[in-house]
DNA sequence: TTAAACTTTCAAAAAATATTGAAAGTTTAT
DNA sequence: ATAAACTTTCAATATTTTTTGAAAGTTTAA
């Protein structure tokens, strides 16, 4: 495989893998491609890079922005902005566990939480809601706190203790 | 809020979920329901509590029987089946893990191997391409080994891994 | 202030995905 | 073997999501 090929791999499998995790093709193409480019590229050069519009690139853009994963850069003396992302993958997971973290766990933990405090009318039924909604409770409220330790601790963090803990 | 309130709640709430993830709307309402019904349901009591037709219902029970974690039940000189879903969230939560593991991230993986070994042409964008490569390669080895170890370990290693973590 | 160079917005169109429902298939009882 | 009771399949339809592209907006230079 040479240069051309790999890199169209690399690109088209992020673009179907974000569309698994809900970022949707484009954008997640978008990222794939800046994350392999040594330079900054220009709104542009996406475009004619991955043949979609202007607009969609700009939109996508945005996202990955509020993601935090994508940054534009000026080059100086010229008036188009460029794009970069984030290029450490250490940096880049702790910032997408810290995004869903607020934006799926969190929502979804204020519902379980809310759920599981109803008062039992002692029916069956209402017995049952309230004890698993509270072992789903437990469960998310675990993982958000892992994630969110993740996000806060030193580069290298989480490798190292990933690796301690399968030992 | 009383009971039938904090029901469509839930459902709704992990409905949508659901499709943040991947798994389509009915298919998570229909885990959901399962999820606190105390005894199994019928494909009949499922379409009609969820309004979701025949065809869409016994689809969606498929894949979730494919993910293993909805099961049928037959009932003693019954002719129809039944349904339940994995009671234990640990054990639903490592079924998961194990899926998406297989699904995702194992094939990913695979193209981040081939991807990442490509001989170098000298120019700075295939050297950015295998060295970008190469580190997420190694991040998703990495987490993919961890969900491998929460899937094959006891009955709450999780919870007491996670919260000896962050301590 | 004007105009050139650029970016953003958003209504309309296209594409992808989910849902329906009726026909085909299966199983069990007689 | 037949029919009743049920489940599955799948082409057609509906819904949702994504993408487009042109108009509106913004910034900079002269």
């Amino acid at each position: 495989m040479e240069f051309e090929e790999a890199k169209t791999k690399f690109i088209t499998t992020w673009g179907s893998l974000g569309s698994l995790w809900g970022i949707n093709k484009a954008m997640a193409q978008i990222h794939a491609l800046l994350m392999i480019s040594p330079e900054p590229l220009s709104m542009e050069e996406i475009m004619e890079e991955l043949q979609i519009s202007r607009g969609n690139t700009s939109m996508n853009l945005r996202q990955l922005m509020d993601w935090g994963i994508v940054f534009k850069e000026n080059k100086m003396g010229e008036r188009k902005e460029y794009f970069t992302s984030e290029k450490d993958v250490q940096e880049l997971a702790r910032q997408i566990a810290k995004e869903r973290s607020r934006r799926e766990l969190q929502p979804t933990i204020k519902v379980l939480k809310e759920v599981s405090n109803i008062k039992t009318d002692g029916s069956k039924k209402s017995e049952e809601l309230i004890k698993q909604t509270k072992a789903l409770h437990e469960l998310a409220s675990t993982m958000d706190t892992f994630m969110n330790k993740l996000v806060h601790k030193e580069q290298n963090w989480m490798t190292k203790t990933l690796l301690k803990l399968i030992k």
